[in-house]
DNA sequence: CTTTGTGTTGAG
DNA sequence: TCAACACAAAGG
């Protein structure tokens, strides 16, 4: 029933617990040739980290870059179970088989996976919400309830903010007026640097992770890592207007969306004069990898 | 500026 | 499907 048949592993000649260290030796300086990684899904980069990917629908899913080759691996593990099942080709055995890390791949959508794989918060948001489960979560054993079963907390209307030409600009980054920062998003002195990932909920249930510090430099409050590709999947313009809010109960799960900028160049067009018909909106999905329920 | 991860290709 | 390689785009 869980993960973690015996067929599933790739059994290499060499034993991996001290991994590709001594292949580096002589594949790495002498030469000026790449090194290869001896894990599957595993890809050298040039700077001498690893990257890890995988293949989809003639599609590449990139899974992160990484300081071990074995993490890449692990990656690339996580990523094979949850897109191509229990039988799936992995690097290591699976350790997480836990049956937690089954129900777990069950609840997230193969975008989540693979964002947690990117950001390195696969293992933080698994042991977070196996703590969850027992508590006031519903924790069905048999017939695991796979699909949208997204909780309703009643939330709290944190700020709202009309974007500037920078924030869905080049900048890659959006400003949180100061005021808002310090009243409902305040940063710990020592996290001020590296700043924190927040995890904010759309309208769709969909999370989005947007890395949230402060820029010394300029003496403001910004969301960094995540809001560019947040900005552009939802074209977002200057005027629009984003609205971020919170659970008020225990999780205080964070909650994002956003609306379309008040037009005011066409005050009051009348639709039916002959001209074309008006469509209704289309959403675009986000490119690439989508979702298939089954 | 550094690093990521995409574009691309040829092999399996 | 897969990894090697180059390098434009993203990140800081």
């Amino acid at each position: 029933k869980g993960f973690g048949g015996a067929t599933s592993q790739i059994w290499r000649h060499s034993s991996n617990t001290n991994g590709g260290a001594a292949e580096e030796m002589w594949n790495n300086k002498a030469s000026g040739k790449q090194l290869s990684s001896q894990y599957k899904g595993v890809v050298a980069q040039p700077n001498g980290r690893w990257g890890a990917q995988i293949y989809e629908k003639h599609r590449r899913l990139w899974l992160g870059t990484f300081n071990n080759e074995e993490d890449a691996a692990r990656s690339y593990d996580t990523a094979a179970l949850k897109l191509r099942g229990p039988k799936a080709a992995t690097n290591f055995v699976p350790i997480g088989d836990t049956h937690q890390e089954a129900i777990f791949l069950g609840r997230h959508s193969k975008s989540e996976i693979v964002e947690m794989l990117r950001t390195h918060t696969y293992h933080e948001e698994l042991h977070h919400s196996n703590k969850m489960n027992g508590a006031e979560c519903s924790n069905h054993d048999g017939p695991n309830p796979v699909g949208e079963n997204r909780a309703i907390y009643p939330r709290e209307h944190l700020f709202e903010k009309a974007l500037t030409p920078s924030d869905v600009g080049k900048l890659n980054r959006l400003v949180v007026p100061k005021y808002h920062a310090h009243r409902c998003l305040p940063l710990e002195p020592e996290t001020m640097q590296k700043g924190v990932i927040l995890n904010c909920e759309d309208t769709a249930g969909k999370t989005w992770r947007f890395r949230y510090s402060y820029w010394s430099s300029s003496q403001s409050y910004v969301f960094t890592k995540g809001w560019s590709r947040y900005s552009k999947s939802n074209r977002l313009q200057s005027g629009d207007i984003v609205t971020l809010g919170r659970s008020t109960s225990g999780c205080r799960q964070l909650y994002i969306s956003f609306r379309r900028r008040v037009s005011n160049q066409f005050p009051h067009q009348p639709a039916a004069l002959g001209s074309r018909p008006v469509h209704p909106i289309l959403v675009r999905l986000l490119p690439g990898y989508g979702e298939s329920t089954h």
